[in-house]
DNA sequence: CTGTTAGCGCGTTCAG
DNA sequence: CTGAACGCGCTAACAG
């Protein structure tokens, strides 16, 4: 509750004098600088961050965005940006859109008006919008994972494209020749990125493409299971599926189980997003594991060299590599499928 | 860029109608209002929240204090506190301590100085000193799964004796009568309080208390692995293991799979924590379940009354049950081990 | 080396 | 219903 006027009338100098031995600033007698640390201590002392914050228009701190802390591929993301952010002495206020376009807007608005020094940001959307109040504020903003459609803002984030191909070259590898992708919102960059790959895979090994082998829905539980159940209403019935990140896939194999579809006997299933070695013991699932750890400490480096070099500078995209890892999820296709149907095969209890 | 001055200059008003609109004072002329919310869109202002905070002396900012965000329980907490505080407008700042008191007590200091208007804190230790300056600067504290010696504090956690009672108890139940505990630093009440629990569990079945297999390290994987590492070498062995944690649970069933011991066939394993089920398809370990969502949502709420009525009233404790989800990784024991050690059984290639 | 002066942008008296 | 004046706590200029 002391403030810098009773440090420096306790110690019997000038404001000044305290306000340059806090920010150990060159120019103070020993004496003074003593008798002022003498007084700061005395008096238990603390700056108050939020009236240097109003004087120097900076608050050092910085907000990041996402979808949801709760998926561990973000998590991971939010530990790489804290552990850059924090030791220079930058606070990290994080927010959940839940994939709203509104929330996040609203939450843009707030943070501007707490004026963060800069955002890290998962976009939710493709629109442009969000980031013109942030442009005619001049805080600078990192996209992180997916990029939109302004091609303005610093982005960084896995080679989406480049995942999506090595996974479904995984898959042809083994034998199969008919493949689903489950996939995202339509608007987001990581969904169609994702199938872009996938197609080009197809294509380099002259696979036909079939427009209803690729399904749109959420990246969420329920989008993969959802998205599996009409899959396998599908004849012939494709004999793999990518899933093009973690949440989909876990709803994905659920519904596979209910329909008692043996993986990867029956079915085989890559994905992207690996799970931290520390939940689990004896992975199942192949996937594209992406470097999320660094992904977030590269966006907050990157986000930190604009704040200050003073946002100066051209636009740059950092694209990390993924890298497949083949587990028991992907196997080679049953053997009854051919090139021609001869038939569904029935469902295993 | 924009300031409150701007806009009153633009309107033709004074600053003070200008801060009455924007805030939604009572008492402005209709027409005034017009005006002023004319020039505000005109302007594009966003007010400073910096400035406002300064003389409110309120930031609306509250700050989470915990070991690691990466540990899917504290996530989960952190998003249930996330859920509560962003509708009422305050943001959240996390901070990672990975139970270093140092880092702990410099992150305190930090948030001191940024004025932030309470404290969710998961304490690093048990030590009374770092709540002091909190105390001191009039901040609501709340405590988050743990507790320490200081008996002023809210708090808001699992109950771990209970819990390990529970899961003790299981084990029993399944025939075991020799089980080893391993668990994390002696001075971290979730440490102490879920021995407190095995224990009790033991003396309610008469059987001996063996203080060797008690184990301390630490809340890690590396810990666990330590630990069970250490707990194989006992004899005669015991036929199961209780981890008080996820983190710790994982590391020991890497050293199992290490030595080759079959779980639950050669030892069963039960631990504290489940993961969300987004993230274990087909899960494997018996499990006491906390309420993890609940306890952040629950600590955020409690903090806000704290906030809202001037942190009066007297100390609040709020202890939510776990449950024991028993799965395969517990199981009766191999009916080898009898009272009598007869020789180390061979260990299974 | 040191202190005085003047705001940063806002909300809150208190007159009118 | 409206505005002038003041100050939240700090630091950047500017003198001395």
């Amino acid at each position: 509750m002391n403030t810098i006027r009773d440090v420096a009338r306790l110690a019997g100098v000038s404001t000044t004098t305290v306000s340059r031995v806090i920010n150990g600033v060159e120019g103070v007698s020993e004496a003074r600088r003593r008798r002022v640390e003498l007084a700061v201590a005395d008096l238990d002392y603390v700056p108050n961050a939020v009236a240097r914050h109003l004087r120097s228009k900076r608050t050092r701190t910085i907000a990041v965005v996402l979808s949801d802390i709760t998926n561990p591929f973000f998590t991971t993301i939010a530990r790489g940006i804290q552990d850059v952010a924090w030791p220079r002495g930058y606070a990290v206020t994080f927010a959940n859109t839940d994939e709203s376009e509104t929330q996040e807007r609203d939450y843009l608005r707030t943070l501007v008006q707490r004026q963060v020094d800069g955002v890290l940001l998962v976009p939710t959307g493709n629109a442009a919008e969000p980031y013109r109040l942030l442009r005619s504020q001049r805080i600078p903003v990192v996209l992180l994972d997916r990029h939109v459609s302004v091609r303005q803002l610093d982005e960084v984030r896995c080679d989406s494209e480049a995942g999506a191909y090595a996974l479904v070259r995984h898959l042809i590898g083994l034998g199969h020749r008919r493949i689903a992708v489950v996939t995202g919102r339509r608007d987001i960059s990581t969904s169609t990125d994702r199938v872009a790959g996938y197609e080009r895979a197809l294509a380099s090994a002259e696979l036909p493409l079939d427009r209803d082998l690729i399904r749109y829905d959420s990246f969420s539980l329920a989008g993969g299971y959802r998205m599996l159940k009409s899959i396998l209403a599908i004849e012939p019935r494709p004999t793999a599926v990518l899933a093009t990140n973690n949440f989909i896939a876990f709803g994905a194999l659920r519904a596979l189980r209910e329909a008692g579809i043996d993986v990867p006997g029956d079915m085989s299933l890559v994905t992207f997003d690996d799970l931290p070695e520390e939940w689990h013991d004896d992975p199942f699932l192949t996937v594209l594991a992406q470097p999320a750890y660094e992904l977030g400490r590269q966006a907050a480096e990157l986000l930190f060299e604009r704040l200050e070099t003073g946002a100066r500078g051209k636009r740059r995209v950092i694209v990390l590599p993924g890298a497949v890892i083949p587990r028991r999820s992907s196997a080679a296709p049953p053997n009854v499928v051919s090139d021609v149907t001869v038939g569904r095969r029935p469902v295993p209890a």
